[in-house]
DNA sequence: TGTAACTCCCCTCCG
DNA sequence: GGGAGTTACA
């Protein structure tokens, strides 16, 4: 390494005394608590142009966090910072490196560099058609559906215990099938060896393979001078590992995080490997950062007091220097449609204060938690993006337009197979598998389908097919032009599969323009797979310089985001915490954090609406609303902590300062319905 | 025998 | 809005 340089004057007057401590640090393992908003981004940023600074080569950095997104932050900001080009630096995901390794080194593992990579829903769709072979889908016992086999089957595989101690403990109603689910997972195994695929779980485990292979491991313990990974609390066994054998020397790794952020563990994530880091990693440093500087105090305030009743945890409170007379809002509704009324109203109050749409976010716990709010906001004509919930890649016309493209890529990819036969007329399961057992007995030549007989209503179809697969294959087109010709192909598909063709036709012609940055058609798959463009901001391409929207986001998808205003809706129990995870008290923890989570986005102006009643699909049967309560992570104690409002027809009214409890205010509302 | 049409049920979070 | 299961039709 070069000789150490000395500190820029200009970064002492910008990082505090701990920010300045880790991003200097020396050679051993660096443990970064960082709470929210005590500038985790910045400091990472510093370190790595610290790191370039004292000579190492930005291709010898290996930065992995959470998104993409988060790479390409940090990155360009040491790259401002350091004045030198970083576009080498290995940054992304766990599993996008993963991707990059396996296509170089994969061999060495047994796997073939061709190999595709599948999402949950084909993976689910895979273990169904195995399900269906072994003849476990019949219909005198009840055997677990293919979402839920998939489920058990990454749990198993990520936390690492037994099948059945997983059944007892997470899937107690699927004890009973405990045999059927092995021979179903021996089968998975196999087949996805067979075919060539992998899942998002397999990237992880033939990257921690790949570091077993004593020769690979030393060339990549070379390769990768330093590790640092972003967002530590939310990795799961398989990452700690993979950090520890890149590491066996101990040397030259940082980890950052925040385990009352952490909020993952449906993913397989534990907060243990934040907790023992110390002790995986002898001889690591804490450094804690703990001032805030994104959040008045009374938002920390709050945060503080939902966080201060969590159990066990590693960090402190957070403070602030940041004053603010102007406490968070407590706003209940009578309804969901007036807190829709209420959220519009005060977003446009903030936009004619000069606050723009961008700087305001509207935060929930699942993704249809803004449908209501997404039409009104439509009927006034106010722009927004939503991050998270059902991503577009998922959308069931733009699966079938990509299993084409997956079927001329990787031939053996039977569950692209599968999709693409059944969307013929005429054609179902059965006269499916018998086509793609007589492609399986040929090696999977495309030139075989043609002599593959049809039943004859689906004949036509499936000769121009045939057609548009073998111009594909042997096409010298760039992936767009693929992509146009695939959708000529399945649009007129559209109004017999679906009844809303229009706007499915819609996003096909998204996926096309996405289509237009990739050069190999390979890369193009791999990357909707494995960075989705995850909001419609991301399809409309570079936005206008005077474009501006509101952001709509689920809960896990703000991670590392931060906006002056933030409205938290639907904090009532059953969203907040979602009534799926209270059944057991790590379940109601991980909510907590993750409603620390929402709060602690909020910069200038926080407001925490809920409403009284709800509408409810499941119980429609009786009485369509529920009452509902006020999140159980606000306590009588912490309500002076905010300003309370109650909206009654459209009017909001201050609730008088008299201490009055929550039950109150509930009783008050109930009278003004009578 | 295999596909289409119909009904009922359930719906988190994400790479 | 989609998946699973059941029934009706070719």
């Amino acid at each position: 390494m070069a000789q150490p340089t000395s500190i820029p004057e200009a970064w002492q007057a910008v990082l505090n005394e701990p920010q300045l401590r880790a991003v200097t640090h020396g050679p051993g393992p660096l443990l970064i608590i960082a709470g929210a908003g005590t500038g985790k981004t910045r400091t990472i940023a510093y370190r790595v142009a610290w790191l370039i600074s004292q000579g190492v080569a930005a291709e010898r950095i290996l930065l992995l966090t959470f998104t993409r997104r988060a790479a390409q932050e940090m990155t360009s900001r040491a790259r401002h910072l350091s004045g030198r080009s970083t576009s080498e630096i290995w940054g992304g995901t766990f599993h996008a490196v993963a991707n990059r390794l396996l296509r170089t080194y994969g061999r060495a593992v047994g796997l073939d560099p061709g190999f595709t990579v599948i999402d949950e829903g084909d993976a689910a769709d895979l273990l169904g058609i195995i399900r269906t072979e072994l003849g476990l889908s019949s219909k005198d016992k009840r055997f677990p559906r293919k979402s839920t086999i998939r489920e058990i089957y990454s749990k198993v595989v990520n936390v690492r215990l037994p099948l059945k101690e997983v059944l007892e403990r997470d899937f107690p109603w699927c004890v009973e099938a405990e045999a059927g689910l092995k021979e179903i997972f021996t089968r998975y195994t196999a087949r996805k060896q067979a075919k060539r695929v992998l899942d998002y779980d397999d990237l992880l485990l033939f990257w921690s393979g790949l570091l077993d292979e004593p020769g690979l491991r030393a060339q990549l313990d070379r390769q990768f001078e330093h590790v640092l990974v972003d967002e530590y609390q939310d990795t799961n066994l398989v990452q700690a590992e993979i950090l520890q054998k890149l590491r066996r020397d101990n040397r030259n790794i940082t980890v950052v995080g925040d385990d009352a952020q952490s909020i993952y563990s449906f993913r397989g994530a534990t907060v243990k490997n934040i907790l023992d880091f110390p002790k995986q990693f002898p001889g690591a440093t804490v450094v804690t950062l703990e001032e805030n500087y994104r959040s008045v105090g009374p938002v920390l305030a709050v945060a503080n007091a939902v966080m201060s009743r969590a159990r066990a945890r590693y960090t402190k409170n957070l403070w602030s220097n940041r004053q603010s007379k102007l406490l968070p809002a407590l706003i209940t509704c009578r309804d969901e449609p007036e807190q829709c009324q209420v959220v519009c109203d005060q977003i446009l109050e903030h936009l004619e204060a000069g606050i723009r749409l961008q700087e305001q976010a509207v935060l929930f716990r699942a993704g249809h938690h803004s449908d209501m709010l997404e039409v009104e906001l439509a009927r006034r004509n106010i722009p927004f993006h939503k991050y998270g919930g059902l991503r577009f890649v998922e959308a069931a016309h733009v699966k079938d337009l990509v299993a084409f493209l997956r079927i001329v890529e990787n031939p053996r990819d039977e569950v692209s197979w599968f999709r693409v036969l059944e969307l013929l007329d005429g054609v179902g399961p059965k006269t499916a598998r018998s086509v793609i057992d007589r492609l399986d007995a040929g090696g999977f030549r495309l030139a075989d389908l043609a002599s593959v007989p049809m039943p004859p209503a689906a004949d036509a179809e499936f000769r121009s097919l045939v057609e548009v697969l073998a111009a594909l294959e042997s096409s010298a087109h760039g992936v767009a032009s693929q992509v146009e010709m695939l959708r000529r192909f399945y649009e007129p598909f559209l109004p017999r599969l679906y009844d809303n063709p229009q706007p499915r036709a819609r996003d096909l012609e998204q996926v096309e323009n996405i289509a237009r940055r990739y050069r190999s058609r390979q890369s193009f798959i791999t990357d909707l797979t494995l960075d989705p463009p995850d909001s419609t901001a991301d399809l409309a391409g570079p936005p206008h310089k005077d474009e501006d929207f509101l952001i709509l986001s689920t809960m896990h998808s703000a991670k590392g985001c931060e906006w002056k205003v933030v409205y938290v809706i639907h904090a009532a129990d059953g969203m907040i915490p979602s009534d799926m995870a209270t059944e057991d008290e790590d379940g109601v923890e991980e909510e907590r954090r993750l409603f620390y989570v929402a709060l602690t986005r909020a910069k200038d102006r926080l407001y925490v609406l809920f409403p009284l009643r709800y509408y409810h699909r499941k119980y429609r049967m009786a009485d369509t609303h529920l009452y509902a309560q006020l999140t159980r992570f606000v306590e009588p104690d912490d309500l002076p902590l905010f300003e309370q409002r109650v909206v009654r027809y459209g009017t909001v009214e201050p609730v008088a300062e008299s201490g009055d409890g929550w039950t109150d205010i509930r009783a008050r509302i109930d009278r003004l319905w009578q």
